[in-house]
RNA sequence: GUGGGCGUAGCUCAAUGGGCAGAGCACUGGUCUGUGGAACCAGGUGUUACGGGUUCGAGCCCCGUCGUCCACCCCA
């Protein structure tokens, strides 16, 4: 018979159990802090009509929607591209949702681009948003649980680069480049740190623009600057730009709200030259890199007052970010970042069986280990006992449970601790809570 | 969507300038009744991604398709 070759579709991926282990410790912190934070949880369906989620993202961003269809449907239906827009329906479907309603979400989102490193084409994020203010307390609150999260999973090098939407519009009001060109200004600027000003400024003048303005633009953006220096320049020279003014107020209040957040100097930065692709945002933005493995930004965000608006004539301002746990895992991998007590398995103990006679010994004995809590494994053959730990040390249990003869006739269990390649007698009564015991530390996050 | 590299066993890779399908690991079954990733035996390890062309002869050369990786665009 024809076999159906088994694969998947293209940057789309299987999670097996040992990836899931690494998974869901880093889920586990980011889901803790988040509900720290005040953030409560939120499920919303993968898919959404088309109509919600066209004309959110711009036309680039667009293309990449993944449309969905099923016979004889009558409804145009749409693989969902991030959380932000779902969220923003839900705020608009229920108007009595207390304000600020702050909600994060973990769920895979799908876009249809062409996989690389780091890149799928189905990956979860981690949303936190606060929807109901327009408070930049909320910004600095966001900021504040990017650097928490990643200080727990317990990256040492990261930069959360901000910005602001109303700061380069008013760049490109100063510029003078007409409006429709503005959108490749942007694109232009956003490169400064990754080909160089020598670069950018070549794309600028091809793009027409007189180089007196190129000078004064590449001074006013100032890649290497500090920033609230930055902004006090700024100020200076965009005197006459309303909404320029207005955003360089936003960041300077957010700013000033980060030191009292616990958020350390030379974790994050202006970048005046940050812009962030999406069509939506309207006030601060924000996004994290990590220098030692390229792999683009693991988290992005910003304030997006205009979404819920789209849905609702009652509009509501709304901050947030999402965190990219897939690039996450790839960095945390490749540096090595997972703590030693992170195993293979979420298996704790496999119960050997000594013999077909002590069978019902080893039953009675994984019963009691489960009720106590414990996640037990249950061996089905009475192979030599040689061969049952090579089975636990294979798929990485650590404790091996035995019960022969002479632990039964003093009513003990031996416990071997593979990882340390020793051995203990426990009394059958105790087992449960030594066991326990052992575990009692397992792969909590360190506090701050 | 644009450009480039690469496609040999489940995985990592060999195979003289065109001349008979290979290794390790993994996997499946078996042997082994008180303790370490074992050994031994047996076994799929495969239309050399697919289709066409050149040739007496193609894993190898040419064209196309598909897949994959990388870069760009953009993004988490």
């Amino acid at each position: 018979m024809e076999v159906i070759q088994p694969r998947l579709p293209k940057g789309m991926r299987d999670i097996l159990p040992r990836q899931m282990v690494l998974r869901q410790y880093v889920l586990g912190i980011v889901e803790r802090t988040f509900a720290e934070f005040g953030f409560e949880p939120l499920i919303t369906p993968s898919v959404e009509l088309a109509e919600i989620l066209l004309g959110k993202y711009g036309a680039e961003a667009e293309k990449l929607i993944f449309m969905v269809q099923h016979r004889g449907g009558k409804e145009k239906l749409a693989l969902r591209y991030d959380l932000s827009v779902p969220l923003s329906r839900v705020v608009a479907q229920y108007p009595d949702l207390p304000k600020p309603f702050r909600r994060y979400q973990i769920a895979p989102v799908w876009r249809a681009e062409r996989p690389q490193k780091g890149r799928y084409r189905e990956f979860w994020q981690c949303d936190a948003d606060i929807v109901g203010s327009s408070s930049m307390l909320a910004d600095a609150e966001i900021i504040a649980l990017i650097y928490t999260v990643l200080q727990r999973l317990g990256f040492q090098q990261f930069v959360i680069r901000i910005n602001d939407r109303k700061i380069l519009s008013g760049i490109g009001q100063y510029s003078g480049v007409p409006e429709a060109q503005l959108p490749e200004l942007y694109r232009t600027i956003d490169k400064l740190d990754k080909i160089g000003i020598e670069a950018v400024r070549e794309e600028l003048q091809a793009s027409g623009l007189a180089g007196q303005m190129i000078d004064r633009l590449l001074a006013l953006l100032q890649p290497g600057k500090d920033g609230q220096a930055a902004l006090d320049d700024l100020r200076r020279e965009l005197m006459d730009y309303p909404l320029a003014q207005e955003g360089i107020a936003e960041l300077t209040e957010l700013l000033s709200y980060l030191p009292s957040l616990g958020v350390k100097d030379g974790f994050y930065r202006v970048d005046l030259a940050m812009v962030r692709g999406l069509d939506y945002y309207t006030g601060p933005i924000y996004e994290t890199v990590v220098e030692k493995p390229r792999i683009g930004s693991i988290t992005g965000g910003g304030r997006f007052d205009g979404l819920v608006g789209k849905f609702s004539v009652q509009s509501y301002p709304a901050t947030g970010t999402t965190i990219g746990i897939e690039r996450i895992l790839d960095v945390m991998e490749e540096l090595r970042m997972f703590p030693s007590d992170v195993g293979e398995t979420t298996v704790q103990v496999l119960v050997t069986v000594f013999n077909a006679d002590l069978m019902h010994e080893s039953l009675r004995l994984l019963t009691a280990l489960r009720s106590a809590g414990l996640r037990c494994e249950l061996y089905y053959d009475t192979d030599p006992l040689g061969t049952q730990i090579r089975y636990a040390l294979k798929k990485g249990i650590p404790f091996v449970a035995i019960v022969g003869p002479d632990e039964l006739a003093s009513a003990q269990v031996t416990l071997r601790n593979l990882p340390l390649k020793s051995q203990v007698q426990v009394a059958r009564s105790e087992v449960s809570e030594f066991l326990r015991r052992q575990f009692a530390s397992e792969a909590t996050p360190p506090p701050l």
